[in-house]
DNA sequence: GCACAATTGTTCGAAATACGAACATTTGTG
DNA sequence: CACAAATGTTCGTATTTCGAACAATTGTGC
């Protein structure tokens, strides 16, 4: 786990940057597009202050103007991109997800760790299944709660882990959400030892899902494999005897690949 | 086209916020990891500055720390995230595009206009074909030399469309690169009565695409929808014939679709 | 079309911040 | 181990960012 070295206040902590990020940040979903004013409230900024930074992302490129209104411009997929490509990964093993779906009939995604959270890296979305899961590459999860985030828990080292135990939040997502630190610490374990996870039911009303982490041939991890289904619809056996085992043919695949 | 209120050295400009998003967009896949001296050098920023803003960055989770060096973390995915999940005919027109590759056996994308460039923002690659479009969501291309470009180019105002042909760089990327502005203009008018674009190994040898304009059911412009193809395999006529009306199709069904 | 509320734009004094130079410490390499 | 390169730290100060207050514009309801 990779601390900090600054803190907001820190005399090295550029805080104009910070709060440009924040503005940045609250366009989304539920806000695609706001006036200057809205942005204000939003950030809790003093108004001249929003403006200026709302006015420099514009002119920046970051945001585009409508009006009285303010949305975010394509140009925002441009550090998502950078990201992306600078993994020589990800294209292989988006088709080898891909091939997983063609033949399962089920989504297959890359997750990675970060803070508390898994975020989707790749995805190979299900489109034959009327119950889908909704979720695109950026969406983020709590790790603690999701199969690919208890696997790639599972990978910290004991110091790491203990932060993460420390800060995570427990939620009751479902009624089979485990609501203890003791009792997740001891999934996680039993998900390290054993090499895959299934989690069943703890986030969200009939997701049900396998994970198995994923390693270069030089032993770099490069995240979480899942297969995830609908409970209702596949058994833990089929998950155990079918699922599991292609996850891990893929594993075994990129382990090969020559660096 | 939305023009900037604000320009660097403006008072209300913010400097800090700026310099940081600079720093930001350094990383990718030809520098995907950086020391600090690194940053400095490739931003021909002063050490001390390049330091704070890294580490300001590294504070607030868009870089990760491993060793002396930085790289993207998962975090930058967050804004794109935001972009795509703000427009919902994103997933709907995604599947329309996967059936189209499923039937055609071809590439095919939606892009909007950022600037002088066309972006990325829909993407669903062909499996099967060796000589293969590496582009990804994100990726930009000049506008002028691609067919969704010259689609979207087409629906511009006239003061817009002038406003780009007099900051367009023509560049002969092959030998059937238009390189005067006059003709591209004839172009963009001719794509924009015809409705549709088609561009013949103008940006790359052996790139040949069509590209129509997509509405909502409100003419709300979504962006250009493309097939791309090789010139090699793929002649005019069945770019005219096949592909130009499957596109039109997918157009029809967006559409229809309420609000 | 008008009145008025809400929003946005502008100015400016000053507090705060970001800057870079110079020195100190640490790390990597041959 | 020596030394070069890289990073960390400190601090005076120039610059930037801040927000309050005033001005102008826009949107809305009648």
């Amino acid at each position: 786990m990779d601390e900090p070295s600054l803190k907001p206040g820190d005399r090295d902590f550029v805080g104009a940057l910070a709060s440009g990020l924040e503005v940045l940040q609250v366009f989304g979903v539920e806000h695609p597009r706001m006036t200057l004013s809205e942005v204000a409230a939003r950030t809790n900024m003093d108004r001249a202050k929003a403006r200026r930074f709302v006015l420099t992302l514009h002119a920046l490129g970051y945001v585009k103007r409508v009006g009285r209104q303010f949305e975010l411009s394509p140009r925002v997929l441009g550090p998502g991109y950078a990201y992306q490509a600078s993994n020589q990964y990800r294209a292989v093993i988006e088709q080898y997800l891909e091939e997983i779906t063609a033949e399962l009939g089920e989504s297959s995604s890359l997750a990675v760790l970060d803070g508390n959270d898994v975020v989707y890296v790749v995805r190979s979305p299900a489109r034959l299944r009327l119950m889908a899961i909704t979720l695109s590459v950026g969406t983020r999860l709590p790790a603690g709660y999701t199969s690919m985030g208890r696997v790639l828990l599972g990978q910290l080292r004991e110091q790491e882990l203990d932060g993460f135990l420390e800060s995570v939040e427990l939620k009751a997502f479902t009624p089979y959400s485990i609501m203890t630190k003791e009792s997740l610490k001891k999934e996680i374990l039993k998900v390290r030892s054993q090499g895959f996870a299934i989690v069943d039911e703890e986030l969200d009303a009939g997701l049900r899902s396998v994970a198995v982490p994923i390693y270069t041939g030089s032993n770099v991890l490069l995240g979480a494999l899942n297969i995830s289904t609908n409970a209702a619809r596949v058994d833990m056996q089929v998950l155990m005897s079918v699922y599991l085992p292609r996850l891990q043919e893929v594993v075994g695949k990129v382990k090969l690949i020559a660096q």
